[in-house]
DNA sequence: CGAGCATAAATTGTCTGTCAATCCTGTTGA
DNA sequence: TCAACAGGATTGACAGACAATTTATGCTCG
């Protein structure tokens, strides 16, 4: 399974992956400026380099950039939530889908044990637990599905959406539901029904998206009493 | 319709638009290598802003870098193109899906006027203007599917297929049968069918896909004559 | 003549310093 | 109260420098 190509890490690579990490675990958060400066002591590295880095990130929609203005980590309007929300659905449908079709019963199996994982995650009310079950449950079924640009474009609207993970997890309920949501794509692929596991992975990101964009509105009304205190308060680290 | 954001065209974005279309339409082939000082010279910016811009092109797919070894404009494997292909099905199937389901009759009326375009180009033999009608073709098609992570989506998949488009409209026989597969989509969104317009749009890709694949395959044939020739043909311009 | 190796040249990865253009902020003045 | 303006901070971009690494060259030896 090792890729024979042993990747020099360079600094760059290493700065990529410091910032990506810093955004998709909330340490910085949406709207927060990123000076070169304080990105530069971040990642230790020069600014030529970190410049790059962000361009790297700016194209994965983690990061927006405005002339002269420098970086911004991205914040998603409802609309854009919406229809990354949508998009993802139609992708991961066309996952499961193709799970069906070109998987074995040894992916079946991983999902299963994915789910299984999650919810011992759970009940010991381990949020990282949920997460790594949450990796291993798409890796399983991106394994089934067997096409790397579907991963690949998976990967990057997940990405984008990462911010809702944490406040999604923690809901009260959610995580059950999830669960058993994701126990329903398992079953399907188990029973090898295609539109069966497409139209379970659909459900299951529109239940995600029903509650991020709540989530969402909360936020906005919440920054909005901000706002009416003091201005750009989401600007300030 | 106008966008009231006048962004200031800095030297990174030119050079990055330049560069791409000097990939897309050609100019720097497939396995090419890409020096910094030549991208320089043909960029008309530093090797700083020249960086910046490949790293941009590099996370679209259009160019892949071997640190130490410099960028070089991305070639597609088989295994690539194939699902590249198939990702591209999906997204416009779905964006031919929505396309009926928010798109009024303004939309069916440009999807028509596209294809109607087209035709007359295709008539002239005008391979530009087959281009231009396909642009307007799908612009009208993500207008009315509504969703722009999707349109994004999709312009980053034909992105890194644009290498295809210029062996696909000279097959003969292929442009007429292209202008019925769109003719096709056009009058399903017409009818309201949205299970017919994504599955015209599938049919459509499917058939592009076969011509690519056949074209890559050829090519690949060709490409091995010429390696027993003399080695590296391709790095050199 | 060719294989193998040492050396030179070219190229990339990264940093630092510089300068103009632009944005932000606080102050001044009407 | 609001407009204009000046100063400082930050970004956009460039050139130059240097180590690390790849690629090309050329030499020796069998």
């Amino acid at each position: 399974m090792n890729d024979a190509a042993p990747i020099p890490p360079t600094a760059r690579r290493m700065a990529e992956e410091i910032l990506r990490n810093a955004i998709l675990t909330g340490e910085l958060k949406p709207g927060q400026r990123l000076t070169e400066r304080s990105l530069c002591e971040l990642a230790g590295v020069g600014r030529t380099t970190v410049r790059e880095a962000v361009r790297q990130l700016e194209s994965e929609g983690l990061i927006s950039t405005v002339p002269h203005r420098g970086p911004v980590v991205a914040v998603l309007s409802e609309g854009e939530a919406r229809d990354l929300y949508e998009l993802r659905a139609m992708l991961e449908g066309q996952a499961g889908r193709l799970c069906v079709l070109r998987g074995d019963e040894s992916h079946a199996a991983a999902l299963h044990a994915a789910v299984d994982q999650m919810e011992r995650a759970r009940q010991a009310g381990s949020m990282l637990g949920i997460l790594e079950a949450n990796a291993a449950f798409y890796a399983a079924l991106n394994a089934g599905a067997r096409n790397e640009a579907l991963r690949q474009a998976m990967l990057g609207v997940q990405n984008r959406l990462a911010f809702f993970r944490f406040s999604s997890t923690r809901w009260p309920g959610r995580a059950e539901r999830s669960v058993a949501e994701l126990r329903a794509i398992a079953e399907a692929v188990t029973a090898r029904d295609a539109a069966a596991a497409e139209a379970a992975c659909i459900r299951h990101i529109e239940a995600s998206a029903e509650l991020a964009l709540l989530v969402l509105a909360e936020r906005a009304r919440g920054a909005d009493m901000v706002r009416r205190g003091r201005r750009n308060a989401m600007e300030r680290a």
